[in-house]
DNA sequence: CGGTAGACCTGTTCGC
DNA sequence: TGCGAACAGGTCTACC
């Protein structure tokens, strides 16, 4: 699923229902997930209360009473609810086994996603927080042009990079070139800081946008039954036809990504 | 250090 | 219809 609004919607999906619900057991069947020892991860979690979800940029982060780990869930991680003795999924790798009768499984087609333990208190001053940008709605348009100003790679790579912003994946760094106007071949270097100051808006508007559209679901999460999540109106990414001139989107590979734009809209480079 | 392929996985779609 | 190549919402590593 995942670029931030998809995690955030899944965060506050997650916390709607099982927030202080006690793991009572821990099932593995796929180790590499777990970055850590499987039994310690397993040991550790066992009868252990999640109190919080927190997230920071694509990471969520499982607040227990006395520890803490964090998800990441790569290209197709997902989390699902289901009752106690519902047929496993081919592509379930780890199953938490909550106190009333309810599974919290983790479900990931490529197996690309990873958890891990981390600090309860204090995880943002270790990695990998501690080396992370910030998300676009809490950006000073100083220091992200300090890191923009630096390089000869594309705009829509940079925005890619979680270093310089967190949150952005492929199908928002687009959106976000398009709603710029901007070519998305544009060099970081290019930019001055007024328009970096308009990156940074646009950005925080087009994340904040979807997240209150419920993120942009294609392989829907599917909590007991809880759908409703919308799926985000894209002007450019996977579309044929520019929503504004009506003309061709084209696409080319930037930084090995797909990468969508309109030629007329987006002609301008800084 | 900056930048670019390749690796990690499975499934679906596209082209011949 | 069949079959391999290319591609998919992400990040790390190895290597110029």
């Amino acid at each position: 699923m995942p670029e931030g609004p998809e995690v955030e919607t899944v965060r506050r999906t997650l916390k709607h229902f099982i927030l202080d619900a006690k793991i009572t057991s821990v099932d593995v069947f796929y180790d590499k997930i777990i970055e850590d020892d499987t039994a310690l991860f397993k040991g550790v979690l066992k009868d252990q209360h999640i109190r919080d979800i927190d997230r920071f940029g694509k990471y969520l982060i499982f607040i227990l009473d006395d520890y803490a780990f964090i998800s990441h869930l790569r290209m197709e991680g997902k989390f699902n609810i289901k009752p106690q003795g519902s047929p496993l999924d081919k592509h379930d790798h780890v199953v938490f086994y909550l106190n009333d009768g309810r599974e919290l499984r983790y479900n990931d087609t490529r197996k690309f996603g990873r958890m891990k333990l981390c600090d309860k208190l204090h995880y943002l001053s270790y990695p990998p927080f501690n080396k992370l940008g910030v998300d676009p709605h809490d950006a000073h348009v100083e220091d992200v042009y300090d890191k923009l100003h630096k390089s000869a790679l594309p705009i829509k790579t940079l925005l890619l990079d979680q270093h310089i912003f967190v949150g952005i994946g492929n199908i928002y760094a687009n959106e976000i070139c398009f709603r710029m106007g901007m070519d998305p071949r544009t060099r970081g270097k290019r930019l001055s800081k007024k328009r970096v100051a308009q990156l940074i808006s646009i950005g925080d508007e087009v994340l904040s946008e979807a997240i209150r559209q419920g993120g942009t679901t294609i392989h829907s999460f599917d909590a007991n039954g809880i759908h409703g999540l919308f799926q985000v109106q894209l002007d450019v990414h996977m579309q044929k036809t520019c929503k504004k001139c009506h003309g061709e989107i084209k696409k080319i590979m930037l930084g090995g990504r797909g990468t969508y734009y309109c030629p007329v809209c987006q002609k301008r480079r800084y």
